[in-house]
DNA sequence: GTCTATAACCGGATAGAC
DNA sequence: GTCTATCCGGTTATAGAC
């Protein structure tokens, strides 16, 4: 346990790729995000998540030191795969920012587990002293701070209407996602999670931008 | 134990008040709302809820003979304050259905500790094992349900669009509604969740109201 | 109505064999 | 890298005293 680093693993400097011989712990990952979808942090069971994986409890702490850092290294690797992908590059335009917002509905529509995760999470966290608390606090306020940034940026364009209030636009955008996301996790077949979206992307972007002026596609 | 009737307990018939001598069931119920809050369903512990309450565990499970029932009747118990306050007449137009949910959100920003059960149990529920899965999911379709033929009378009535989408938009108020409360449960200073809430129904309701018809108040 | 005691089990973390 | 063994504590539910 001295040469293992717990809950960051060896990776390569450019884009957070994982040497090969981590598989391993790629699986307890992908195992750790079904568990925490279903039973939340507290009730999850490391001896149950290693058992899926193949292992036994102690094995599966060899690669991560404790559940904490279990719970750590499953967001930091969700947020790879999805705040870099969606929000990496800055929208040059409020449409193509409410269009990134609907691709991000479309690629959660196929990982129900992971939306179950964050779901549930998410609404622990609001305890301070859950071990995500940090986390969500510190996401939301940077997707909030990022989508008010580019909706101000396209009032000053001139796409926006000049009264535009864009952070009550982006934390009510937020909000439809998260609670279409809720909405969904419980009846995965009776919400069109991505459609709702678009649906209410659609009319709020129509809304506030000005008069006249034509929205891209 | 013979004579409790667990997660029930005697009630009078008309409105659900609970009779003289159950103010300990009541106390249980408050502590029991903080801990799903905090800890969701099946980390809480009822020795912890109990402590709570100045009571032991044996002493807890006499007035609630499993930790299931008491998650029921804390439901139950919600929902007698809640569901049949907000929803139990029926709105007498679009607009009055609106300013219902307003009133709901302003009454919810009373309680954080409810709203943070509420999420957390809302989340855990999307689960198809979890005790509190029919609840949520009857409550959900019916909340739908009630909403859409309150538009669809309001689309009868001439007072919306014929072409009002009813069920999406009562879906996505009731997305605002829970993606708000995520938020403001995760950051009660920095979010006004009455206010944002109140202007997306205002500018909702103006989305889909027939042209020159004036909004009441 | 509340307590204590107990049954039977599961929790995370550590130590050390291989 | 994975296992077994172990420590120490927590879990629900039951039984029975008072």
């Amino acid at each position: 346990m001295s040469t293992s680093r717990g809950g960051n693993g060896r990776r390569t400097a450019a884009r957070g790729t994982y040497a090969v011989g981590d598989e391993r712990r790629l699986r307890i990952l992908d195992a750790a995000v079904e568990h925490f979808a279903q039973w939340g942090f507290h009730a999850s069971s490391l001896a149950r998540i290693a058992k899926d994986v193949g292992i036994t409890q102690g094995g599966l702490l060899h690669h991560f030191r404790s559940k904490e850092s279990l719970l750590v290294a499953v967001l930091e690797h969700s947020d790879e795969q999805d705040v870099e992908r969606f929000f990496g590059t800055e929208p040059a335009s409020a449409a193509e920012c409410f269009t990134t917002l609907t691709r991000l509905a479309s690629h959660n529509a196929t990982r129900l587990g992971r939306v179950k995760m964050f779901n549930v999470l998410l609404a622990e966290a609001s305890n301070p002293g859950h071990p995500a608390h940090a986390y969500f606090t510190r996401r939301n306020s940077e997707v909030l701070r990022r989508m008010t940034g580019s909706l101000r940026r396209a009032v000053d364009s001139g796409e926006l209407k000049p009264d535009a209030d864009c952070p009550a636009v982006a934390r009510e955008a937020i909000a439809v996602m998260d609670g279409l996301q809720l909405q969904w996790a419980l009846d995965p077949e009776g919400v069109d999670m991505v459609a709702q979206f678009r649906a209410y992307a659609d009319r709020t972007l129509r809304a506030i931008t000005v008069t006249g002026r034509g929205l891209p596609a």
